[in-house]
RNA sequence: GUGGCUAUGGUGUAGUGGUAACACAGCAGAUUGUGGUUCUGUUAUCGAGGGUUCAAUUCCCUCUAGUCACCCCA
């Protein structure tokens, strides 16, 4: 066995966790990632990227030093000049550095920033789930009022819809630091002469963190649950007619929610509407794509004025993940108009120049000029689904002409060497004309 | 972090205590000027390490990775 490639096989290969997103995929990424653009677009939201690399007292801070992700999760090291830096494990935290440091405040508010990058979490991996993992997220900084929660939750649902998904928006409000305290009052209360009912870990979150009582799994916990106080009954006045507007807003743009007095986000920045959207899959099971809610008091936090602001992040891999179990048919894929097939070492040399002229002549070309027959190179011109064909080889050379074969009828015709981008133009634009061929041709996942 | 299951070429799968079969893809050729056909050849020391055995890809152990459930989350 040579030892060569037992190190290939043992040392050199993907990080446990890590995923590469390889060239046959990528349609589909870029597919999603131009639907999240566009919907930015016209909701008004400007993309921001910041580092993948900051502070870890950021998150610490931000994301809450108590919560899994900050504490067992997140990917810290000392760099060279002895700062202790983290990889990100959520975008918000950054956005909101940026807002603050760059005296965003300055600006119109809300404002209205979307992001879309790589996260970084030390998790078991699992289905849909990866120590490196793709969000994109929106945020809206500077505004309170309800008809902004209404608004991005609403974009939140259509970005989904427009990606084909059949999804649904569980709501819920967890009131601010006015009403919170008073119905984790409440809570402690109900479960306190309940304690013997209750799992191992429920007595453990009772003290740590009631919320959590509410979405355990276990059987007797989630009956206990069904009768447990709610949040919506202890909000205060301002955070109770803050949520019922949201829902009239979001019942005046036909969005499809459920209330779910379960819906407790995960970070601790969160404040009163919370949100997050689910796909239900073959088994009837929902899995959560992303979620989001306001989080009023986590500019002030990090050292800002004191500025409300909401935002949501959806997981790219989960998404992808639906698109492709639910077969959405996809946007053609990119196709170039013309392959140039060259035969013999004259046309081989010639080929390089025309090729940058038709490039310049605003058509998209291919070739494999490495190839040397003409069987070979019309058979990969198929496989890349090219429109045309230009044939140059030593007799066209000689009468200054060229080929154009087309690929559908096979129709082949010699043209003036000197005139082939416009006789290109022209055949693409007549066949643009031609209603029958006007369907649109989709590539299915 | 805890537990269950799995591991065969680039991909998807057969199979056996005596070193592997098929399909697709890839490459080369039949055909040095014609594709979405055909034919031929070629592409794996059966995840890694150790043990049992005359003999292990097959049985056992460990590790690693994947996967599912829990936890948590996107």
């Amino acid at each position: 066995m040579s030892p060569k490639k037992k190190t290939a096989k043992t040392s050199i290969r993907l990080v446990k966790g890590m995923k590469d997103i390889l060239p046959t995929e990528q349609h589909i990424w870029d597919f999603v990632r131009s639907r999240v653009e566009s919907v930015a677009r016209d909701y008004g939201f400007m993309r921001i990227d910041t580092p993948i690399v900051e502070f870890t007292q950021l998150f610490k801070k931000a994301t809450g030093e108590e919560t899994d992700i900050v504490s067992k999760e997140m990917y810290s090291f000392v760099d060279q000049s002895g700062d202790r830096l983290s990889l990100r494990p959520e975008g918000t935290p950054g956005v909101i550095r940026a807002y603050i440091e760059h005296g965003m405040l300055n600006q119109p508010q809300p404002v209205k920033m979307f992001y879309i990058g790589p996260q970084f979490r030390h998790d078991k991996p699992q289905a849909g789930r990866y120590r490196q993992f793709w969000q994109f997220g929106f945020e809206a900084v500077g505004d309170a009022d309800p008809i902004v929660d209404a608004q991005i939750i609403a974009m939140n649902y259509n970005i989904l819809r427009d990606l084909g998904l059949d999804i649904e928006v569980q709501i819920n409000s967890i009131g601010d630091k006015h009403c919170r305290p008073k119905y984790f009052k409440a809570l402690t209360q109900y479960y306190k002469n309940k304690k013997k009912d209750l799992c191992v870990d429920c007595t453990k979150r009772l003290l740590k963190n009631p919320l959590r009582l509410l979405d355990c799994k276990v059987k007797g916990c989630q009956e206990l649950a069904e009768e447990a106080p709610q949040m919506v009954d202890y909000l205060c006045e301002d955070c109770n007619k803050h949520f019922t507007t949201v829902l009239e807003y979001l019942d005046e743009a036909e969005v499809k929610y459920n209330l779910n007095p379960k819906i407790v986000r995960g970070l601790d920045y969160y404040t009163r509407t919370t949100w997050e959207i689910v796909e239900s899959n073959q088994d009837g099971k929902l899995q959560a794509l992303g979620g989001g809610g306001r989080y009023d008091e986590l500019v002030k936090l990090l050292g800002g004025r004191e500025t409300p602001a909401i935002g949501f992040a959806m997981g790219m891999e989960r998404i992808i993940n639906k698109i492709k179990e639910k077969e959405v048919v996809l946007p053609e894929v990119w196709r170039p108009d013309v392959y140039l097939a060259q035969l013999g070492i004259e046309a081989r040399r010639k080929s390089l120049k025309l090729f940058m002229d038709l490039r310049q002549g605003g058509l998209t070309v291919s070739e494999d000029f490495s190839k040397n027959g003409l069987k070979d190179q019309l058979e990969l011109a198929n496989k890349k689904n090219a429109r045309y064909v230009l044939i140059l080889g030593q007799k066209e050379l000689v009468d200054g002409t060229i080929l154009i074969r087309d690929m559908e009828s096979g129709v082949q015709e010699t043209v003036d060497h000197k005139k082939v981008v416009k006789e290109v133009h022209k055949r693409l634009a007549s066949k643009m004309n031609d209603k029958s061929l006007k369907i649109k041709t989709t590539k299915k996942v």
